[in-house]
DNA sequence: ATAAACCGTGACATTGGTGTGAGGGTCAAG
DNA sequence: CTTGACCCTCACACCAATGTCACGGTTTAT
């Protein structure tokens, strides 16, 4: 199929294919004319690029396991498991970094309406 | 007190400053050979700023209010309420997307983990 | 044969605070 | 007068996936 119909199949727009396989996540043939011609397995293929790049992986870290993942089981490449503990850390800290900002904001919320019940002031 | 002075003393560095300048949060004179001369209050000034910066706020943001919490309480400054509330919203949700993928992450690595005991395969 | 709907490549914009380097003044001390 | 430590402006790089032009070739249907 040509890469407007992957695009309708998946949602994923036109310039992100192109991108994926620049990335080295997508291998499409080419037709003699030079259009990109992609096979019916690239339809879940995307589809599970999109999976990880939704769980915030890179492109860069995609293509290190993507070949392995499609072939078999994820139990099955080690790749995996390292990039996911990985994020996981990267997430847990980005996680306490907003909560800390949060706690703040809510405690200059909390000044602010202590010390203003109501009337307001301008400039 | 001349840039380098400034930053100095408050650990920014002279590329922050100059840009902060160019947002409109710092307004120094300047002297006849074009250097910049802060006031001795622009340390407080430069504090300030990186406490709003640190809470997430953007530049443009700050300077919004700026200019009335440098004189005033942070509570006869109308313009800072609102602007903390929507950030606080801001930080909510991205605490609770990074929540989902954290979960899923953890579901992930548990799948892993439960199908390979201890055994690994090559790609 | 012509228009509409595809496809191709290349390249710049986005976000936003900061780093960094080029190229060039200013000024004080030796 | 020279050296070194300041200062200035301008401008590109960064991160990374995606949007969006420009410009041009191909295919399909009328």
């Amino acid at each position: 199929m040509k890469i407007g119909e992957l695009a309708a199949r998946t949602g994923v727009s036109i310039r992100s294919l192109r991108y994926y396989e620049e990335q080295g996540l997508l291998s499409p043939l080419r037709s003699d004319n030079g259009y990109r011609e992609f096979s019916p397995l690239a339809e879940e293929q995307v589809r599970t690029i999109q999976l990880y790049l939704q769980l915030g992986l890179s492109t860069d870290q995609i293509a290190g396991f993507l070949h392995c993942v499609l072939k078999n089981r994820e139990a099955f490449c080690n790749e995996v498991l390292p990039i996911y503990r990985e994020k996981l850390a990267e997430i847990d800290s980005q996680i306490q970094l907003l909560q800390n900002i949060k706690l703040n904001l809510e405690d200059r919320i909390r000044s602010i309406l202590d010390e203003r019940p109501e009337g307001q002031v301008e400039e």
